[in-house]
RNA sequence: GGUGCGGUAGUUCAGCUGGUUAGAAUGCCGGCCUGUCACGCCGGAGGUCGCGAGUUCGAGUCUCGUCCGCACCGCCA
């Protein structure tokens, strides 16, 4: 037997008991004729101590020889001490050792491995197997583990089976670019790793299993992001014989589930705001409604005065930062570098405090007279002490993204942003499609089995690009957590839509003639949602990056840097799988 | 594909307008220390300043290129 009890496990009423514990040396600390060592395991840490008053030769051998991180099996009694640890759970005891075995010794570890570690992200991902044992890191994935059980006892609760769908399926032309595998057995062919489940999921629905779930690894081959990896894990849904409001609840009450179980919240009923409204009011499809700042559309007010920036602009919009009129002109010139820099790509802001005496001085006061701006305070409905914030431009989209930046970054410079307050709700009534530049086509926004508001259906044929459809996201603190749709099951209408996205009818049968295929023998009414996971850790840990919550991530550029992967063949492979290598001179 | 920031000791970083032997902290090694828990004290070792070119009498510092890392835009049905 390796251990008696774990490095956590022993308090004060385990007193006079003699132990065994086996764990990693996290620190020494060496009082000459006393020598201290915390035992780390998963469970936590417990003081071993060597002392020459118990036996000088054993102090003197364990000084000589252990080092940090090395594996000790250590067998002695637990006692009291005199000094306590508050800071520990096990601070109340120590284990005098009488006897012990290094199972294993260690080089010194390239950072510490401690709370406060002192290496970097580049390295810690290298040796990520070391970054692990740091209980800051352990504990995510511990998180993850526990959310993940309750996403399958609620779901199994509601009746839906886990079925597991392939890895190695066919490529898909629509969406994000596919990761693909090449097929020895079948030379110059290619599998695809799946994006999602999402076509499978549906043939599911027709062989009648009703209620789906899946918590599956997604592939996709574009470039990452702090929330976004190129294998990620989602709980993918599905159900059958539903209508939005049915997916709606059940997946608000599963998010309401795992914010009671693993944070004690009581979440209220989610808000629900159409597409058209949050891209209006928040200039963002995932809005942050942890606070307010909302935008007020301007022009009305503050057009045709002979402000020439304002009177070419095509939207004007405002918000109103609350309390922040106490900005300085240094804040406020930083803040206009901010909505200048290039990723934003604003040319300007125009800023009007709110004094306490309700008059309003802005950066344009030659241009408009007070009475002017005490309507813009009206129509800000902004009081005094607070700071209106404006920006203007030709783009009304390009200037509403430029605004969602600054109302986010005043929520940041104001506090708003609480990693312990948390603001659900539902994004509803997407765009069937949006117009891509690229491809000089429509393009599915969601994807192209998403079902299209009946009451739009007819806009198919004359407006396509104002079909909305029944496509919901549920955001919480501006951060997508899931998303889902009704799908299409006439085919009929299926083959509308694969027209309108530009596909030939022969393209259509080729790339999805399974779908339809399928489809022809009774495909019943469904739709579902997936989430993800990593994201929801993430939220709920209140963590900056998804890597934090995953065990070997992959870095910015898509590498494992650890497994130093991707890398290059052996011709050897590329022979057996029919493969030729062409890179371009130099590269 | 693009923008910004960064790369100096094992590690985290400092290093000004270019100037003589590149620093700190921590870790590591050695010594001292019987109640530490970020132990303390004394001593020591440790550097191709990412790489390449250029400017210069002289480059960690300036310029260009390149590689790597992070954040973001595009992209992510």
């Amino acid at each position: 037997m390796y251990r008696t009890n774990t490095c956590g496990a022993l308090r004060l009423s385990d007193a006079g008991q003699t132990v065994t514990l086996a764990g990693w040396i996290q620190r020494i600390r060496k009082m000459g004729g006393m020598t201290f060592v915390d035992l780390r395991d998963r469970y936590g840490i417990t003081q071993l101590v060597f002392s020459d008053d118990l036996d000088p030769e054993l102090c003197g051998k364990a000084n000589n020889e252990l080092g940090r991180e090395f594996v000790l099996q250590a067998t002695g009694r637990v006692a009291e001490r005199t000094s306590k640890n508050q800071n520990l759970p096990t601070g109340d005891i120590e284990v005098l050792v009488e006897r012990y075995t290094i199972l294993n010794r260690s080089e010194i570890p390239p950072f510490t491995i401690e709370e406060e570690t002192d290496g970097g992200d580049d390295l810690r991902m290298k040796y990520r197997y070391l970054d692990l044992r740091r209980e800051c890191v352990r504990k995510n994935l511990e998180l993850r583990h526990r959310m993940t059980m309750e996403v399958r006892r609620y779901l199994d609760a509601q009746g839906f089976l886990e079925v597991e769908t392939p890895m190695l399926i066919g490529s898909t032309p629509e969406g994000a670019r596919d990761f693909v595998v090449p097929s020895r057995m079948n030379p110059g062919q290619f599998y695809a790793l799946p994006q999602s489940p999402q076509t499978l999921k549906q043939l599911l629905m027709v062989s009648g299993f009703d209620r789906y779930f899946q918590i599956v690894k997604c592939f996709r081959d574009e470039d990452l992001r702090a929330d976004r990896q190129p294998e990620f894990t989602q709980i993918d849904c599905e159900m059958s014989f539903v209508e939005q409001d049915d997916i709606i609840r059940l997946f608000e009450g599963m998010a309401r589930h795992i914010f009671k179980t693993l944070r004690g919240i009581e979440l209220p009923e989610f808000r629900r705001m159409t597409w058209q409204d949050a891209m209006k009011y928040y200039g963002s499809d995932k809005p942050d409604t942890r606070f307010g700042m909302r935008f007020v559309e301007l022009a009305d007010v503050l057009k045709g005065q002979g402000f020439s920036v304002f009177d070419n602009a095509a939207y004007i919009g405002g918000i109103c930062a609350p309390g922040a009129a106490g900005y300085t002109r240094k804040q406020l010139d930083q803040l206009t570098e901010f909505v200048k820099r290039p990723q934003i790509g604003a040319k300007g802001m125009v800023y009007a405090r709110v004094e306490a005496d309700g008059q309003v001085k802005s950066s344009v006061d030659k241009f408009y007279p007070q009475e002017v701006l005490q309507q813009l305070k009206q129509a800000m409905n902004a009081q005094p002490g607070d700071l209106i914030l404006i920006l203007s431009g030709e783009d009304t989209a390009k200037t509403r993204k430029q605004l969602c930046e600054l109302r986010l970054e005043m929520g940041n410079q104001l506090g708003l942003r609480d990693k312990n307050t948390f603001s659900c709700l539902w994004v509803v009534d997407f765009p069937m499609f949006e117009w891509s530049e690229e491809e000089g086509r429509l393009m599915a926004m969601h994807h192209p089995f998403t079902h299209p508001k009946n009451e739009d259906i007819a806009l198919l044929d004359s407006n396509p690009a104002a079909v909305r459809a029944d496509a919901y996201d549920m955001v919480i603190n501006g951060v997508e957590v899931g998303g889902g749709s009704i799908r299409i099951h006439d085919p009929k209408l299926q083959a509308r839509m694969f027209e309108i996205l530009g596909f030939t009818p022969e393209k259509a049968q080729e790339q999805f003639g399974f779908l339809r295929n399928a489809f022809k023998y009774g495909a019943p009414p469904h739709g579902g949602l997936a989430y993800g996971r990593a994201r929801w850790v993430s939220l709920l840990a209140g963590l900056d990056s998804i890597r934090d919550c995953i065990a070997f991530p992959k870095n910015n550029s898509g590498r494992d840097v650890m497994l130093d992967a991707p890398a290059c063949l052996d011709p050897k492979q590329l022979d057996e799988l029919s493969l030729r290598v062409d890179l371009p001179q130099g590269e």
